[in-house]
DNA sequence: TCAGACACGTGACCC
DNA sequence: TGGGTCACGTGTCTG
């Protein structure tokens, strides 16, 4: 098990509290450029239900497949 | 839900530790969710970029935006 | 080794 | 008033 010994040194580590400090931080961004994602999609789907989250992302899926569907249709008619 | 596990919540419930244990674990099934949806946008989204969240809604964002451009050049040429 | 990505439990908040 | 949602810091895995 070498996450014993990883967890030990890193206890050591005199610059273990600046590496946390800096791993939350990080995560804190990703978080920010997660939501910032979420905010443009809600700008590019149309009839969002409701404001959670997943419900967001059911709203964009169907919309995405509902758009495909119209899209298969336009192209068989443009076959003709 | 069966009774006997609501009996047995509702008895832990009086000592407080239950209610923390039942929020982790409804916090644990909204995110199986969200992965859920994560996982069906990813079924619909072609050219997917990248395997991470953030990338994904990106290209999700793209594909819808690509779509709807599409839809509107075709929607001019019906009305002709 | 190390930076990036994800899941977890917990506190806060809001109908 | 409590059930549902979010943001946070932290632990863990991986390439």
């Amino acid at each position: 098990m070498p996450e014993a010994e990883r967890q030990r040194r890193q206890k050591l580590n005199s610059s273990g509290r600046e590496e946390r400090l800096n791993h939350a931080e990080v995560e804190r961004q990703r978080r920010a450029k997660l939501n910032q994602q979420f905010n443009a999609l809600r700008a590019v789907v149309p009839n969002i239900s409701k404001k959670d989250k997943v419900s967001l992302l059911g709203d964009a899926i169907a919309h995405i497949t509902d758009m495909q569907k119209k899209i298969r249709t336009w192209k068989m008619r443009e076959q003709d």
